[in-house]
DNA sequence: CCAAAAGTGTTCTATGTACACCCATGC
DNA sequence: GCATGGGTGTACATAGAACACTTTTGG
């Protein structure tokens, strides 16, 4: 499957999800026949039919059934195999999907599986480099960002928001200024109903799609 | 010079310079020859024998005869022709030149030439979006890590790199909360040395590489 | 009535912002 | 001695962090 002309390209996606109080992130099962099992993040090699975005969707769509999802480039690589000539060239996307994505949806289960990130099976070094670096940038962009919501339903409850975040960023925050912060922002509204589960029912809000998400950067200097 | 598999693989630069109190970026002369002088922005069709950023580094050289220099990638984009097949796609790097660089020191002068971006020729759209997103990429980059030295020469004054500051960001400071913040976040050192002009000699700093660079973010909830 | 999660304010500290004058040099 | 840019501190406003109890439901 190389391309001709001396380089081979691939479209690369990494794809995280909250699942109880976990992040997962989708792998697919390698081909490799002589080491068993090996898991590999998901890819295929470049489509000149499609865009690089289409690429990468159709593989999600591929690996777990996912039919449209939060989706940005991370980074492109260059030589990932760098003792075989002629060296690949990798475009790695990034993706976050709603928890209540079924992850029995797959339109071929065979092809990935969810893994918590924290109890993943161990890749090789350039896949292990890039799910390390988008696991960074994914608690950079929390941090900044509206981009939590990606995770989330599209109602949810304030304590659901901030699990998330806890879960995400791998730390605990104060309730109370959780919910002022994050209702100063104005980024959601309440809706008119409730989520009754253990314990008093809970407001459910949803996102805004009309807020102003970014948060003004702390500058290095004034 | 189309390559062969149906797809055209190009690496772009975008490289800015602070000269004088303007920011420049450098072009390279088209080679369109029915609209007469066209600028466009450097690149290069891909050569499997190198690596991406050596083939950034590469053009760079070519263009401005610039030996090193910061350099990032800053984005992969497909089908920057979409009119045409087989489509197109370019990496895109981001590079920062320090400002005592001598802009006559190209190896090949025909091939490029510096530009202030306010009064820079008009681009095919595509490159006018890579530019505006560099620009994006740079003011961004500014206000929260250190990248503002690789602007500046090995000294400088406090003046000067305030100035910069202001330049990329377009907008005044004030001197003493710059100098108070920039001075507590010690990421420079005073060397031994004044430097003489009009007025007052003034302290020469130099940037320290062992810095913290990163400023903590502000986050958008607690 | 008890367990479990939801919801709610105040105080203190740190950070950011606004602002005006004296200093050292070259001409 | 004057024009030019270099260098310095304080007061006020805003934002962030720490902290404990009451409320509502289901079992």
């Amino acid at each position: 499957m190389r391309q001709p002309n001396g380089v081979n390209l691939y479209v690369y996606i990494v794809v995280f999800c909250l699942r109880q109080i976990r992040l997962e992130v989708l792998l697919a099962a390698g081909d490799n026949p002589t080491q068993g099992q090996q898991w590999v993040l998901p890819g295929q090699l470049f489509d000149p039919t499609l865009s690089l975005e289409n690429l990468a969707q159709q593989e999600m769509q591929r690996c777990a059934g996912i039919q449209q999802a939060y989706l940005e480039q991370l980074y492109t690589y260059s030589d990932l195999e760098p003792t075989s000539k002629p060296h690949s060239i990798s475009v790695v996307y990034f993706s976050l999907v709603p928890a209540d994505h079924d992850p029995t949806a797959s339109s071929h289960p065979a092809f990935g599986g969810w893994f918590p990130v924290d109890r993943r099976p161990i890749m090789a070094e350039d896949y292990e480099n890039i799910l390390a670096y988008a696991l960074r940038r994914l608690r950079y962009k929390l941090e900044y960002t509206a981009v939590g919501f990606e995770l989330l339903p599209d109602t949810f409850t304030l304590s659901e928001l901030q699990h998330t975040y806890e879960i995400v960023l791998g730390e605990k925050l104060d309730k109370r200024n959780f919910r002022r912060r994050i209702l100063a922002a104005s980024i959601i509204e309440p809706t008119a109903s409730l989520r009754s589960g253990e314990g008093r029912p809970a407001r459910l809000y949803r996102y805004r799609p009309d807020a102003v998400a970014e948060v003004k950067t702390r500058r290095l200097f004034p």
